[in-house]
DNA sequence: AAACATATTGAATGATCATTCAAAACTCAA
DNA sequence: TTGAGTTTTGAATGATCATTCAATATGTTT
């Protein structure tokens, strides 16, 4: 076995990664990929194929991230803990940071999904999964009596996947949080 | 004075609007343009000015038809009434396109702001535009005394101005309008 | 008709794009 | 030390990018 790879393929996905968030797809040249990535451009190829494969794994990785985080959450905290946990998050998020990216996701579903059937998909199913989250999370708090019992699950689910994009589009660069904590009360409200 | 414009300089730029729109302004070419708009390369320079230029004036073109739209929805109808429609407005618009583009706005937001200083400061007056209507229709509704005197008009504008941008998002691209139906019925509850 | 002023044309420009691939670098087995 | 196998390198490729401009077309004025 001859000479192992010299780079974390990981950790240089992440890099990548970050170079998308920001910039978006269409604007991110091989260029700036080869200069943050801090590999060559036959590298990339051989380890991640084109710019567009790549783009896609660097979704797949980021949707891991979202989904390992939602996890946590859940471990974690009660349901309607867990809820709030999400939208606090992103206030922190914001206030730490104002040159945030807003959602990686949320990006890539106006700049791309549109034309690419696969992203699309990958990010469909994304968004899914975060619904799924959050209609768990009610029906447990509903059963545990922590949450409004008269909520339809499914309809609540989505006004709170709304909320949260329409947040992370509306401080997406900024560190205005005074929608997001407008957010937080006003999930507070629906859910008690 | 020799010789008017051949083209019509308004047309040419709604034309170019909704390509910027559908795809995003990095992903379109002046190829795209030109066949698009359908006239040449130096026609464009001389009438637009660059291709920021010309992006810029196609986002001044759209925030005064919203403008324009919101205007009317609030000279036709109550206060209560006016707010309704332009979240029922979505609902059609999305059920009658499933390839409709969201919000040229909203896109621009996640795709340029942050990188243009000069974008992001048109699409940030655009929305607070946006949001001052709703304020605008929460103060009278609550002297009318059909909107709910509790609420805080600040506060309620951004958490309905986070749904349009949600609903937006979610929607773009299909024809599913689940949430948007959710949605209405979430803002009737809120207001109420 | 002739001269003039402006609009349009579209080929040419140089930059940058994504992608490739032969050569060089490197590790390990023999 | 050598040879085989694999990774990395980075210059080269051809395509496409935004932009320009000399030539051409089209009116109006004289």
């Amino acid at each position: 076995m001859p000479w192992e790879k010299k780079f974390d393929e990981e950790a240089v996905l992440d890099k990548a990664m970050h170079a998308f968030w920001r910039q978006g797809y269409e604007a991110t040249s091989m260029r700036n990929l080869v200069d943050c990535m801090g590999i060559n451009p036959g590298s990339i190829y051989a380890a991640f194929g084109d710019k567009r494969t790549l783009f896609q794994k660097t979704l797949d990785h980021y949707e891991a991230q979202s989904r390992s985080m939602l996890a946590k959450l859940e471990e974690k905290h009660g349901p309607l803990k867990a809820i709030l946990a999400v939208f606090e998050h992103m206030v922190d998020d914001v206030r730490d940071n104002p040159d945030n990216c807003g959602c990686f996701m949320v990006n890539s579903i106006l700049e791309g999904a549109p034309k690419d059937k696969k992203m699309d998909k990958a990010v469909q199913k994304g968004i899914e999964e975060f619904q799924a989250f959050f209609r768990r999370m009610i029906k447990q708090g509903q059963k545990a009596g922590e949450i409004n019992a008269g909520l339809n699950p499914a309809q609540t689910a989505r006004i709170l996947q709304s909320l949260v994009l329409g947040g992370r589009v509306l401080s997406r660069g900024r560190s205005d949080i005074a929608v997001l904590k407008d957010t937080v009360a006003h999930v507070k409200t629906i859910l008690k």
